[in-house]
DNA sequence: TTATATTATGAGACTCATTCTCATTAATAA
DNA sequence: TTATTAATGAGAATGAGTCTCATAATATAA
């Protein structure tokens, strides 16, 4: 399924019109794996010569969110980050508190675990968030 | 060691003076195991009679958190919790995604296997955040 | 103590990410 | 095509948190 048909898609079940900014936002966001703040990627768009509004980006990210395309990050420092999460498993996040490089983890002692303690308490496990703050090897040896 | 003992000790340790509003403010978050916003414990002290500045309140609790006598929490709604470290062994938090109920949970096999994470990247873990939002029994039931 | 030096406080201005408003523009249905 | 309806853009508004600066309070020294 091509970029534009996923989205016809997500925007088809949210009974929302196909244009142009959101196609740009969604190919600007789908076309890489980094984790982004909203301003970089109007940035990003704005200096390809794509001048779609932040309102604009903010509204379709929101869509984008919602339809599962991007996942929302929220990394304690204000800004949410935005990667795309087409094609990618389940994974969460290791910062370096130094240089503020992301990583990815996935650990399926932890993600079993996480089911453990919810069932025995009687609950349902919606979502979860588990980021390590961490030094980096590069940030370590310096 | 007393309430004030405590608060003086890490007041001398910054090299800062000892206030009412700081004393109210700690006497305020250490009474209680709630996990509250900065309104919350302004309004709280404002209620008991306590006219202390909501720029006091945000000023005091950073020097509280950073002496480990109070944790910051962000659950990504933006406004931070905080609540009394004193005598509490570390934890993470479940919360309830409809009414809002925030528990803590505590497992060393989760605990464990984050160091296992890092130390195999070669990195150093500082800190890590770890929420679990959940349906609660309550509102699972209804 | 009491005077002096210095820090803390309060009120409200300010910041910054994000959301909202509303007039204009564009996409879809007929 | 046109009519209908939704989307966009520009900038105002929001809201948690931070900053400023005149005034008040604390600590220090005599």
């Amino acid at each position: 399924m091509s970029s534009s048909d996923i989205l016809k898609k997500a925007l088809k079940k949210e009974g929302l019109r196909y244009t142009h900014q959101r196609q740009a936002i969604w190919d600007e966001l789908s076309a890489s794996d980094e984790h982004r703040d909203a301003e970089e990627i109007y940035l990003a768009l704005y200096n390809s010569g794509l001048k779609v509004s932040r309102a604009t980006v903010y509204r379709t990210i929101d869509v984008l969110v919602k339809n599962n395309l991007v996942r929302k990050l929220d990394l304690g420092d204000g800004r949410a980050r935005y990667e795309n999460k087409m094609d990618t498993a389940h994974h969460d996040h290791l910062i370096c508190v130094q240089c503020g490089k992301i990583e990815e983890f996935m650990d399926n002692v932890i993600e079993n675990q996480q089911e453990v303690i919810v069932e025995n308490l009687g609950y349902r496990l919606i979502r979860h968030i588990h980021q390590l703050f961490v030094i980096c090897d590069e940030c370590g040896s310096k």
